[in-house]
RNA sequence: GCCGAUGUAGCUCAGUUGGUCAGAGCAGCUGAUUUGUAAUCUGCAGGUCGGGGGUUCGAAUCCCUUCAUCGGCUCCA
C-alpha cells in the first residue's frame, strides 16, 4: 500500500501502482472524467502513470494551466496525425501547447503548400480520430532506439531534437498510428478532445533561427465543450472589435498613407488632441517630481552615435545617414535621445550636491523596423517616446530605481491598467558579444535591477538575453485585446554610456566621479500607448483624455439658438463640445453620438430652453437628468480632477 | 526580411465556371420633415475593381510582376 496526500491534507491509502485516473474514478466517476492531468510529488504526470510510492497528490481540471497544457499538447499530437494521414511523408518539427491553443511545426515538403483552405479538412479529419478512443501510452526509450525510429522516418527535425537529448530521459508517445518525440504529460485518450477549431497557418522558422528553414507553423485551439469553443470564437470577435487600427479608423484617430510611407502614423486632430492630453498630464506629474524637460533635434551627427555605440551596434540596420550636399558631413536620424541627453549633461558642471540629475523629453526617433514587423500604432518606424534620463551618483542609483517603479505604478493605476506583468531582462551570458561594457559594470546593473525590484515587492519573471545592449532593464509589458504582449514602460540601468561620454561630476572630495545613467519610460511611446490604451477601453477614453467632452443635441432645429449659446458658454469654460445640428430626429443624434463614444451628450429641448438648463446623457449609461449649465461646467471639472487627481 | 493569405466607392461587404458584374448598406451631398433619449423619408453623387504587364474577340474574375495590408516567424537601441 502506498499513501497518497492530497492538496487539502487529508490522506488516504491505495494500492502500489495505483495511477491518477484510478485514484480520482474512486473519488467520483464524474471528477474522472473531469481531470485532465495530476502533480504527483511536485511533478506534472499523466493521469494514466502509475504511482509506485507515498506521494502527494493533485488533479488538475479544465480551470488549471497544467489540465489546459496536456489537453492542448494532446490536441497539438492529434493534429500531428491527422496531418500525416491526410499528407504522407510529411515530417514534424515541435508541437507545443501555449497560452491559448497549441501549434504544430511542420515541413510538409517543397511541393507542398498548406494554406487556410486546408485547416477544414484537416479539423475535419482530427474530429474523426478523436472520436476513435485513441488512447495516449508513453514508452522510455535509449537514444539509439529513438533514433533508429525517427531515422527510418527520415524526420530529420525529430533526430536533430534526439541527437541533443541525453540518454535515459527519451519518452516516447504513441495514439493511434502515430508516434512523437515527447516529454508529456498527456492526456489518457483523445476522448475529450470534443470542440476542434484549426486557427490559421503561418511560416515560422526551424528553431527559430533565420538562417534555417521555414516551416510551416498550424495553429489552433480545443476545447471538452463545444460552448467553451463557442464562447472563445465570441471573444476573439469582440477582440477584433477592439482593435486598436480599426478604432482608431472609426473614431479618426490616426491613419497611415501609403505616400508617406509604411510605419509612419499621422495623427488626425482627435488623436492629436490625447496624445497632447497625455503629454500635458505627464508633463505636470514630471515637474512635480523633479525633472527637467530638454528639446534635441530629430537628427544627430553620426559621430555622436558612433561616440554612443549605437552606430556600431545598429548602423547597418538602421535608416542610412543622410549626407550634406557640400560639406560631406553624415547625420543619421535619431533612433533614441539617450546620445542627445548625455551631450545636455556634458554642458554644463556638475557637482554631487546636484545630483541626481533628471532630463525628460518626448522625443521623437526613428528606428527602422523591418516590413513584415509594422504592426498599426504599436510597431512603426516613427515614435514619440516619453523619454527620461537620471544621472545620478552610485549611492542613489537604488533609491532612485525604486522612484521610477513607483512613478510607472501610479500612471498605470490613474489609467487602470492593471493587468501588467514586470520582466527583468538580463543579458545571456553566453553571448557576451552582443554587449557593450564590462563584466563588473553589468554585474552590478544587474544586481540593482533585482534588487531594486525585490525591495518594491514587486512580482516579476527573469529573462536572460533580452537586456538592451548597453545595460539590464526592468519592463513593463501590458496586453493587447487578443492576448499580445507589448512593452511600454522601461527602467535601464547604464554604467556604460557615462564611460563613452565621460560624464564627470564633481565630488565632496573635489575629484572627477563618472555618474550611473538610468533610462526610462513609462508610457514607452505615445503611439504603443495609445494603441494599448484604445484596445483596453474599446475607444470609451477616461473623460480627460477624450478628445471631446460633450456633444449638444438639439431636439430640432427650433433650440439651435440656444444650443449655440450652451456651445459657446462650455467651449469657453475648456470643455471641448461639438453640436450636433442636423435634422434628425433625436433619436438617431443620440444613436450616431453614442458610437461617437463622446462622454457625455447635452439633449437641448423646449424644457431645457425654458429652464436654461441642459438634460446630460452619459455615454453607454443613458439619461442622467437635467443640470444648469454652470453646474454642468463644475461637474466635469470635478470628474476630471477625481481621474487625475495627484 | 521570411512563409501564407488578402486588396472591389470614405467605411463594411456582394460579385457563380472570364461575356449588361461594376453592385448593396452605412457615411456624404439634396429636398421634405421639426422631431424628447440608440437608425424618418426622397433624390443625387462616389470606383481606370491596389499599381504595372500579359493571355483572350472579351479580364474585377486567368497568369506574371510590383506595392500595401493581415496572421505568424525573425528582429525590437
Amino acid at each position: 500500500m502506498i499513501k497518497i496526500t492530497f492538496p487539502d491534507g487529508t490522506a488516504r491509502e491505495y494500492k502500489n501502482g495505483i495511477s491518477s485516473l484510478e485514484i480520482a474514478e474512486q473519488i467520483s466517476p464524474r471528477l474522472a472524467k473531469e481531470v485532465y492531468a495530476a502533480t504527483v510529488n511536485g511533478e506534472i504526470r499523466d493521469l494514466t502513470r502509475p504511482i509506485d510510492h507515498d506521494a502527494t497528490l493533485k488533479l488538475h481540471k479544465w480551470e488549471d494551466e497544467a489540465a489546459k497544457h496536456a489537453f492542448w499538447h494532446s490536441s497539438a499530437h492529434l493534429m500531428a496525425e491527422a496531418l500525416e494521414s491526410l499528407y504522407p511523408g510529411m515530417k514534424f518539427g515541435i508541437g507545443p501547447a501555449i497560452e491559448n491553443g497549441f501549434y504544430y511545426d511542420v515541413d510538409p515538403g517543397d511541393e507542398r503548400v498548406i494554406t487556410e483552405a486546408d485547416l477544414q479538412t484537416i479539423e475535419n479529419r482530427m474530429k474523426e480520430l478523436a472520436a476513435k478512443n485513441l488512447t495516449f501510452s508513453r514508452r522510455e526509450v535509449s537514444k539509439k532506439e529513438a533514433l533508429y525510429i525517427f531515422k527510418k522516418k527520415s524526420d530529420e527535425y525529430k533526430t536533430e531534437l534526439i541527437s541533443e537529448l541525453a540518454d535515459g530521459t527519451i519518452t516516447l508517445y504513441t495514439q493511434g498510428n502515430f508516434t512523437d518525440l515527447c516529454r508529456g504529460p498527456h492526456l489518457p485518450s483523445t476522448e475529450p478532445l470534443k470542440a476542434i477549431k484549426l486557427l490559421s497557418v503561418a511560416g515560422a522558422y526551424w528553431r527559430g533561427n533565420e538562417k534555417r528553414k521555414m516551416l510551416t507553423r498550424i495553429y489552433g485551439i480545443t476545447f471538452p465543450k463545444q460552448k467553451l469553443l463557442d464562447d472563445y470564437l465570441v471573444f476573439l470577435e469582440e477582440a477584433k472589435r477592439r482593435d486598436h487600427r480599426r478604432i482608431g479608423k472609426e473614431l479618426e484617430l490616426f491613419t497611415f498613407s501609403q505616400k508617406v510611407g509604411m510605419g509612419l502614423p499621422l495623427w488626425l486632430p482627435k488623436g492629436s488632441d490625447i496624445r497632447q492630453n497625455l503629454i500635458n498630464f505627464l508633463t505636470g506629474v514630471l515637474r512635480k517630481r523633479g525633472y527637467k524637460i530638454v528639446t534635441t533635434p530629430h537628427i544627430g551627427n553620426v559621430n555622436l552615435y558612433k561616440t554612443s555605440g549605437h552606430f556600431e551596434k545598429y548602423g547597418a540596420d538602421s535608416f542610412q545617414p543622410i549626407s550634406t550636399p557640400q560639406e560631406g558631413e553624415q547625420f543619421m536620424l535619431k533612433p533614441m535621445n539617450c546620445p542627445h541627453h548625455c551631450e545636455i549633461y556634458n554642458a554644463t558642471p556638475h557637482s554631487y550636491k546636484d545630483m541626481p540629475l533628471r532630463m525628460a523629453e518626448f522625443g521623437t526617433v526613428y528606428r527602422y523596423e523591418q516590413s513584415g514587423e509594422l504592426h498599426g500604432l504599436t510597431r512603426v518606424r516613427s515614435f514619440t517616446q516619453d523619454d527620461a534620463h537620471h544621472f545620478c551618483r552610485p549611492d542613489q542609483l537604488r533609491e532612485e530605481f525604486k522612484s521610477i517603479i513607483d512613478l510607472i505604478l501610479y500612471i498605470f493605476k490613474i489609467l487602470n491598467f492593471n493587468d501588467f506583468t514586470a520582466q527583468i531582462s538580463l543579458r545571456d551570458p553566453n553571448n557576451k558579444q552582443k554587449y557593450i561594457g564590462s563584466d563588473e559594470n553589468w554585474e552590478r546593473a544587474e544586481r540593482e535591477i533585482i534588487e531594486a525590484a525585490a525591495e518594491k515587492n514587486l512580482e516579476t519573471t527573469v529573462v536572460t538575453g533580452e537586456a538592451a545592449f548597453y545595460g539590464p532593464k526592468l519592463d513593463f509589458m501590458v496586453k493587447d485585446a487578443i492576448g499580445r504582449k507589448w512593452q511600454l514602460g522601461t527602467i535601464q540601468v547604464d554604467y556604460n554610456l557615462p564611460e563613452r561620454f565621460d560624464l564627470t561630476y564633481n565630488g565632496s572630495d573635489n575629484q572627477k566621479h563618472r555618474p550611473v545613467m538610468i533610462h526610462r519610460t513609462i508610457f514607452g511611446s505615445l503611439e504603443r500607448f495609445v494603441a494599448v490604451l484604445i484596445e483596453n477601453t474599446a475607444g470609451k477614453f477616461p473623460l480627460w483624455l477624450a478628445p471631446e467632452k460633450a456633444v449638444i443635441l438639439p431636439i430640432s432645429e427650433k433650440f439651435n439658438d440656444y444650443a449655440g449659446k450652451v456651445l459657446e458658454i462650455l467651449n469657453n469654460s475648456d470643455i471641448c463640445t461639438l453640436i450636433d445640428e442636423r435634422s434628425e430626429k433625436i433619436g438617431k443624434k443620440i444613436r450616431d453620438n453614442e458610437l461617437k463614444r463622446i462622454p457625455y451628450l447635452l439633449i437641448i429641448g423646449e424644457k431645457e430652453v425654458e429652464n436654461e438648463t441642459i438634460a446630460v446623457r452619459k455615454q453607454g449609461e443613458g439619461d442622467k437628468g437635467s443640470m444648469k449649465i454652470e453646474e454642468f461646467v463644475s461637474f466635469i471639472n470635478s470628474e476630471i480632477k477625481k481621474e487625475i487627481a495627484f
